[in-house]
DNA sequence: GTTACCAGTATCATAGAGTATACCAGTCAG
DNA sequence: CTGACTGGTATACTCTATGATACTGGTAAC
């Protein structure tokens, strides 16, 4: 069983394009942990605007990474859940958190 | 043991910085492959230009992801080693193909 | 009747990531 | 002598992802 090292390329580089910019992954990883409002994931993400979120959300729900819900009492409510699909990110959303976790401890450690 | 969320969104935050753009992660691979030359490397990642992958490892050698050797024979080559913090992308890399592979045959699967 | 929450939309501005293209000095093969 | 390879630099340009700011329409609390 040899590697094709241009299909692992392809593979890795379809990954990052799905990632794309720099909220998706932290929005993907609010809504596994079960935030399900628009103003609840806004805050669980300092830093994130409501422009940006407020995109993210739909393209994501165009990708079928997320459903939308509009619950028609009043006031309105509207809820985001993650789809299967979103959740096969886990392994590389943990892979990560590990992976800055290291690195934060190994530049505390070559500060001292 | 509770999961503090905060600190993984950051850990989480830290390394998508750290990966930064487009190319850093192919970049990665490429020397995990054994990839040592520059012109090399850069056949090795269809679509990248030359100034992108100066730039690139420029900034990796600056973040000692890697090693740059000049050997002083006649015509002077140069050598790129990962160094064994850039190895520590191994585990990311390889959920990041998975997640690829698996989402392309996703995608195949729902055109048939 | 004013303040604050929800779920967003609209508009404008901008940095910097990425692309395109040309070029350089040196070496070697034919 | 020509062309091709090496390891890059330099310049110019595009463009889009992100940020900042303001606003809307409805509900509800005080």
């Amino acid at each position: 069983m040899k590697r094709d090292q241009a299909e692992e390329l392809k593979s890795l580089q379809d990954t990052l394009y799905f990632i794309g910019g720099k909220w998706r992954i932290p929005v993907i990883n609010s809504l596994c942990n079960g935030n399900r409002r628009f103003r609840e994931i806004e805050r669980s993400i300092p830093g994130i605007t409501t422009r940006m979120l407020s995109k993210e959300l739909k393209e994501m729900e165009m990708n079928k990474l997320v459903k939308r819900t509009v619950y028609d009492d009043s006031p309105v409510t509207v809820e985001y859940e993650p789809t299967e699909y979103c959740r096969t990110f886990g392994n590389i959303i943990m892979e990560m958190i590990n992976w800055g976790r290291d690195h934060r401890k190994f530049i505390q450690k070559n500060k001292e």
